[in-house]
Parts: structure tokens; sequence; C-alpha cells
DNA sequence: CAATACTATATGCTTTGGCGAATACTTCTA
DNA sequence: TAGAAGTATTCGCCAAAGCATATAGTATTG
């Protein structure tokens, strides 16, 4: 599938199950997830995901950039403040299927428990 | 939401966030999600895993065991191997989503490239 | 065109979790 | 019930990425 259409010079760098992966990774950590979650529930300041999230302002800052990069959410100025939305309704639809899946498998979810085995 | 009903032992130790974060977290290790992909597109025996991985059995071994738990794929034996499917059709779903979201953000997705900045 | 409010970056530290290599454990088959 | 084939664990190492604190940068407003 390398020969001639179809793939962006973008894409060809990293594959498609590097960028993906990257997407996933982006939802990998609780307070990211959290503060999309908190963002798709109604648009959000900053100083509101600061407060949401309980931890500094120049972490938020990071993974609010973070999440605005893989596309998850978009920034808005508001005068002197941004405002986070989520847009792509395509977000909250992959929300609802992983919780789902998750809630099925809570119990088992101890998941990489198993891989950093040694160093606790 | 936490008054009496509707949650479980299970779920009270760790928050919906948390237990959903760890369910993206499986996904967000490139090996991982191509091992996933791997099984999706048909049933593979660990052997054939360790092949497409190209990285050892050992660590492969962990991976296929993450996948297990998190509910991604099941295990049944085959005489001396074992064999790896996907069951749940959600996880099909989920992954057509997240391809189709993270392909209309490939470029933008240097995404955590940020985040580890000082560090290179 | 300041001063201020808001947001992003830099630095240093610590934990998580990826990897290979060695090895232990299981489970069929002969 | 050996022995081999297949699978899982342990260990040590290192990179990625989380966090706070300090500081720099950028808009908006007066």
């Amino acid at each position: 599938m390398e020969a001639t259409g179809a793939i962006t010079a973008v894409e060809v760098a990293c594959t498609h199950i590097d960028t993906t992966a990257r997407f996933f990774r982006a939802l990998s950590d609780p307070t990211r997830l959290k503060l999309l979650e908190f963002i798709q529930a109604g648009d959000r300041t900053s100083a509101e995901c600061v407060e949401h999230a309980g931890i500094s302002q120049p972490r938020v800052s990071i993974h609010l950039s973070c999440l605005v990069d893989c596309g998850y959410v978009t920034a808005r100025r508001d005068g002197r403040k941004l405002v986070y939305s989520v847009g792509d309704p395509r977000v909250a639809d992959l929300l609802v299927l992983a919780r789902s899946l998750a809630a099925d498998n809570a119990a088992a979810l101890t998941c990489c428990t198993r891989v950093p085995d040694h160093q606790r």
C-alpha cells in the first residue's frame, strides 16, 4: 500500500499506527481526560480548567495545548481569556464508546498494573 | 451522584475517569495498538504476534496480557499455543472512530511533542 | 503606550513504563 | 513421566512524561 496514491507526506513520516497511538495517548492521562470531559460538558475558560484539575496553571496550559493539538478541543479568545470547547461530535462518540467498554472491564482493568511489577 | 445506587465497590476505588484513562492507556502504545489491529484482522497465535511486533517474546507476552486484562482481546488454547482474538465489536467501532479522528489531525498530532520540550 | 491580567515556557525532579536478556513456569506430546 | 515447545516473570536499564516553581511572553484594557 505504499506505491502511489492516497498517502500524504505527513503520513509517511509516522505510520497511522503511531499517529493513532499518539492520539490515544492524549486520553490516557487522567488529568487530560478529566479536562476533556469537563470541557465537553460546557465551554470552559483556562481558569476554570485550572480550578477543576486541581494542579498548577502551567501544567494545565500544557495539557490544554495537547488537547488542542490532538484535535479534541478548540480555543477561542473572549476578551482576556481563552475559552475551550469541544467541536467535533465524534469526540463525544468516542468517549461514550470508551466509557461503556471500560465500565464493562472495570474489574479487570488492573491492566497495566502487571507491566510495572518489579517497581513497587 | 454518589449517594446510593448504581456504583459498585470496584468503581469506588478508582473514578470512572481513572478507569477510562487506563483503558485508553492500553491503546496509547504503538506496539500494543499494532498488535490489537493485527489480532482484529484475524485470530493470531502468540508466535505470530511476536513476529509481527518485532520485539522480544517476553515483551509481547506482557502486551498481550495487558490487552486481555483491558478487555480488548480474549485468549484461548489451541494445542500448545494460545490464540488471541477480538471479541467485542465495540472495539472495532472504537478503532474506526479513532482512526478517522486521528487522520483528520495527523498534521497537528505533533501533540505531546510539546510536553517534553526540555529533554531534547 | 503603559500596566495588568492571562497564558506559555524553562528548569529540575520523580515516577511510569518501555525494552532486552536471562530464567522460571506450564502444558502438550511421545 | 520425561522432554520439548510455548508462555510468563524477574531484573536492570533508560527514555518519556508527569509535577511544581519560577519566569518569560502576549493580549487587552485604561
